[in-house]
RNA sequence: GGAGAGAUGGCUGAGCGGUUGAAAGCACCGGUCUUGAAAACCGGCAAAGGGGCAACUCUUUCCUGGGUUCGAAUCCCAGUCUCUCCGCCA
């Protein structure tokens, strides 16, 4: 959400970062708004002190003049509130601003490679691919997964299974032992406003699954990414800067529609509607969020470099970032089959895009209130390490080596195959 | 699911129709004292929005939404959430 002074104060230069952001949105009317709004707001507080006033002398004399006053209020209200909720609902929708040095562009073609790391096996046969792997072991299966729930899902079994637990609970003891982060069991459901907050709402709509629970008022969604529930712990507070950074870490399920990207991935478990995702969550001064990304962009890729997985980091341009980020660095994992790099983690930095949504802030050295800066970065999706790893750690037999770093948490099982 | 109690500033907690934006304590910020720190003492300290170059000023806000009243944190209605007891249950 932006500040709609900011916007205000410097018209041209918002219209022309919003460009870059490779968004169509109508909003050259939000000045004409404004001041029609504040022109209402302005008459209505006149009428507002007048009427204290009468209230302030009991002279009962004035009294039938309050109880009109009051109604002109109303009227006037009625109209601001009108032009008020126009406003929110286009500043709702639009996304944040890059920072000046994320590239402009309007999609991947533009982003910015910025290191390449470990090194790429060469096979002596045909690699094959994860989803060849797995059902080879028998150890993934998408068909049963077809017939007890639908498309986009999968049973993983076995000691794949077992893998996918080993990953989450190595990361968590990467991260909560050797970065600093908090770890957080939260709950999988998120209700409207914390949506909102983190900016899956109002524009995601269509790609959260909504909960059918009987309630009225309260719209219950499916979390798509942990970061929604874990950055809203702030919501609605004011925090004490000695307690910044807070840094949290969960290991969640995540739901998502992919509404749109029918055909995309539709082979193996790249892309689902169901996933396990470690996400990483920074609560920082607002002016520490650069420093922050660069931290929490390290805290991800140090557990490829643990796995032993190639990788590549890349520099998003703007018109490739998500809607709340001001900056994001994507990691991009090596899969043999596909002879490229996939994304396996997205760290992005909010600035205070989302804490205005909260209205999350915190009283800064001078006992000022400020908004805070929010971060969060997978570290890492879990389902995409695994097909990195069967990719990766594949054998000519088919079976799969297991990475040194998870002997331990595998019941030091060093190698993978079919019975 | 049945029966009660409650929701007030960063936190704890008074107030229960008229200078109450709200006592007090804690926290926080500034100062005195101290070699430094602590303690003690003095002072400051809610947020959002509007107007103004600024000093400053105005409006709104005591869970949310309605209502009563000239006037509501305080009274009435509805809702949400929390706590206690009973039942049920992983």
């Amino acid at each position: 959400m932006h500040n709609l002074k900011d916007i205000r104060n410097n018209f041209d230069e918002f219209v022309k970062s919003i460009k870059e952001r490779n968004v169509d949105i109508k909003f050259d009317n939000i000045l004409s708004l404004d001041k029609e709004n504040r022109n209402l707001i302005q008459k209505k507080e006149n009428l507002e002190k007048e009427k204290k006033e009468i209230s302030k002398s009991k002279d009962k004399s004035l009294f039938e003049k309050s109880k009109s006053i009051s109604l002109e209020i109303d009227n006037l209200n009625a109209k601001q509130i009108k032009f008020k909720s126009q406003i929110d609902d286009i500043l709702s929708s639009l996304p944040n601003l890059p920072l000046k040095d994320v590239p402009s562009g309007k999609d991947e073609s533009s982003n910015i490679e910025i290191e390449k790391k470990g090194e790429i096996k060469k096979f002596d046969f045909k690699p094959k691919s994860h989803y060849e792997l797995g059902e080879h072991l028998k150890m993934l299966d998408f068909d049963v997964s077809t017939k007890t729930t639908g498309s986009r899902f999968v049973f993983v079994k076995d000691k794949l299974a077992l893998l996918e637990r080993a990953l989450s609970n190595f990361m968590l003891d990467v991260h909560t032992k050797e970065n600093d982060y908090e770890e957080i069991s939260p709950p999988l459901i998120a209700n409207e406003n914390s949506m909102y907050g983190t900016g899956q709402l109002p524009k995601f709509e269509n790609d959260q699954f909504e909960l059918k629970i009987d309630e009225k008022n309260d719209r219950k969604f499916l979390i798509p990414t942990a970061e929604v529930i874990l950055t809203n712990i702030v919501k609605d507070k004011i925090l004490n800067i000695k307690n910044l950074p807070l840094r949290f870490v969960a290991s969640t399920s995540c739901f998502r529609k992919e509404a749109g990207s029918y055909g995309k991935d539709t082979k193996g478990m790249i892309r689902q509607h169901q996933f396990y995702k470690v996400e990483l969550v920074s609560i920082v001064e607002n002016n520490k969020c650069e420093e922050e990304l660069e931290r929490m962009t390290n805290c991800a890729s140090m557990i490829l470099d643990k796995l032993k997985l190639p990788y590549r980091k890349v520099l998003l341009c703007a018109g490739d970032m998500g809607f709340s980020a001001e900056k994001t660095y994507d990691i991009e994992v090596w899969l043999p089959s596909e002879n490229k790099y996939r994304e396996i983690s997205s760290c992005s930095s909010c600035g205070t895009f989302q804490a205005r949504r909260m209205k999350s802030r915190y009283k800064n050295s001078k006992n000022d209130t400020e908004f805070v800066g929010t971060l969060n970065g997978s570290g890492l999706a879990i389902g995409r390490t695994l097909i990195a790893i069967l990719e990766n750690y594949q054998n000519i037999d088919g079976s799969i080596t297991v990475p040194e770093v998870l002997i331990p948490y595998m019941n030091n099982l060093d190698i993978i195959k079919s019975k």
